[in-house]
DNA sequence: CGCCGGGTTGATCTTTGTCAAGCTCAGTGG
DNA sequence: CCACTGAGCTTGACAAAGATCAACCCGGCG
């Protein structure tokens, strides 16, 4: 049985669900499975049964190069399905990855492709959260144009804006358990240039990056600098 | 009446499809609308109430971002269903463009969305368009990344890929109508520095782009600079 | 204690952008 | 028929953003 608020509440925030629906959600079958920091979920090129939801923790999507280098494609948080695609397309273009230690929950596809087949409130649930992520796919494209300290800003308002819409963080702190390594992996700059843009951000007052978490000193003049438009989330409010 | 055979072939390949899912398809009202080379078919913002199919020529999604720049983030070929999104997502966070003249085919969300819910292979077959899609954005992120020659080059093997699986063209000759304009904002550089790579892709006899086509010269060459695996797009084969 | 992952910094090199000019060619009007 | 125009392409000289290479620091942990 799933028990996840985060996942409920950002389904009701695409689109109203009856009791029904909730309840239906709350009856699938679900097998627990916890992953240390820093662990592979769901590999490159395999063929996964079943779709995973973020139960706790943070885990990002990554696709490796021809010339070996790791490209962060998405970052996950609580309630997110981040797999949802493996139920149409059976081999995986891109592994899954558990940032921070991460609990997940995994559905079998045949109970999820049962549920969108009979409640037509839970498939337009579900696929319009495949089509936020798609959304947000095309602004990080954009993001890869902007600027190095540009991008960092808003990759920090995206992150910001998305734990709040689940309800785990509100500002000025926030967590965010990611190296240096990873910011570049997600931005494709170096780790040498991310130090070096973090250093001017902080010593702007704008932000700061501490062990675990994002500190956001101006969120006004962040967002600003950033030239951030929280359009392309499609959150309801 | 619809009468789109790449749309069709599109579909097969994503799906199996019944005779009469296809009579389905082919039953919903369409609307035919032309338009000249280089105009806009749905604008940022707009809240549209119907999908476009390609029918004919080159579209694109393009996204306008704070600093006026504009970045494209996918091209179109006929087959396409650019803004099927438009059926959840009902604000446009980007632009849908003309290249080329364009023959678009629209069809009211009430009767798309009907489909859906009745035919389940439909729904797969769709669902699983729009998370292709997303795949492509995926790799997009990570062509943004690579050093301009490459990611041209990388572009250049998908645009061909995505043109053969639909049947429009063969190697070597492909119909592409883009500006090195178009070019810069699809891979977020200048159209000075497309230029210089364009010139060095020639004169090592990998491609060539003349007015409105691309001439592949050496297909494998071009594939292993790139680094271009075609996991990204899914097609069933 | 020593190691190691992660962070920080400087010097230098490479890729790409900026600015500016000139070219080509299809379409237009005289 | 030809000159004019303008969009798109090409090239050079120079500047800026970011990469590379090479140290060094710090704190947790075996």
């Amino acid at each position: 049985v799933i028990h996840s608020p985060h996942l409920l509440r950002k389904l009701q925030q695409l689109q109203a669900l009856t009791d029904d629906d909730v309840d239906a959600i709350r009856r699938l079958p679900v097998r627990i499975v916890n992953y240390g920091p820093r662990s592979t979920i769901v590999a490159e090129r395999d063929q996964p049964g079943q779709c995973g939801i973020v139960m706790s923790g943070f885990a990002c999507r990554a696709k490796t190069a021809a010339n070996g280098r790791r490209h962060i494609v998405s970052f996950h948080v609580p309630g997110d399905l981040p797999d949802l695609q493996s139920l149409f397309l059976k081999i995986m273009d891109h592994e899954l990855f558990a940032l921070s230690a991460c609990t997940m929950g995994f559905v079998p596809h045949e109970d999820l492709g049962a549920l969108v087949h009979e409640r037509p409130r839970i498939l337009d649930a579900f696929w319009r959260e495949t089509l936020v992520d798609a959304s947000i796919y095309r602004e990080w494209i954009v993001n890869s144009h902007r600027p190095a300290a540009e991008a960092l800003a808003h990759l920090v308002c995206e992150v910001s804006r998305r734990l709040q819409a689940v309800g785990i963080a509100t500002e000025p702190a926030l967590p965010f358990p990611v190296t240096q390594v990873d910011l570049a992996d997600a931005l494709g700059l170096t780790t040498v240039h991310i130090n070096r843009v973090l250093k001017i951000l902080r010593e702007d007052n704008i932000l700061q990056m501490r062990r675990q978490e994002i500190v956001i000193l101006d969120a006004a003049r962040l967002a600003a600098f950033a030239g951030f438009d929280d359009l392309y989330l499609h959150q309801l409010r």
